[in-house]
DNA sequence: GCCAACGTTGGC
DNA sequence: GCCAACGTTGGC
């Protein structure tokens, strides 16, 4: 059985629509101990992901991704000019590790956060918790579904 | 632009 | 190991 996923991004740098474009993507640039875990150690390949923006206006749920490749060494760590450059990642035992990740859909209905925090039955979905910041979290399979059927335009 | 939340850093 | 200072996230 997969498990699903709520994944960051903010629009400006990386959109639902630039990975239409690029079918694929590295999830670059997490710089946080636990989200990175989260894709080292629990994510696995076919896992589902709701594609996420942040710091939109509002932000919401685009559509969904889908894993397909994991514990790969995030790129952007190596590289002096990336603004995610981290010097104490050693490509040798690197301390960035990503998924890629490939567009599956794009919902017809962008699933905003405040439709997200009306609905009951989303209740304890770790994006509508105050004060929650990690760029990667673990979804409830039922959770999923049902913000599935929100983005495709059904009531429940 | 503001500010609450919270992770990280670094002095001790 | 504690904890204050600082930086970042992200909603509003």
């Amino acid at each position: 059985m997969p498990r699903y996923w709520l994944m960051k991004s903010e629009p400006e740098v990386y959109s639902l629509d630039d990975l239409v474009r690029d079918r694929r993507t590295g999830w670059e640039g997490v710089r946080n101990y636990q989200a990175r875990n989260y894709m080292r150690d629990e994510m696995a390949v076919g896992d589902g992901v709701l594609f996420y923006h942040s710091g939109a206006v509002p932000p919401g749920v685009a559509g969904l991704a889908r894993v397909l490749r994991v514990g790969l060494a995030d790129p952007t760590a190596f590289d002096p000019k990336s603004p995610y450059y981290d010097p104490r990642s050693d490509p040798a035992a690197p301390r960035w590790i990503m998924v890629e990740v490939g567009f599956v859909e794009k919902f017809p209905r962008f699933v905003s956060l405040p439709e997200l925090r009306a609905r009951p039955e989303l209740a304890g979905l770790a994006v509508l918790a105050r004060g929650q910041r990690i760029s990667v979290q673990p979804v409830e399979t039922e959770h999923y579904r049902r913000i599935c059927a929100l983005g495709r335009g059904r009531d429940r």
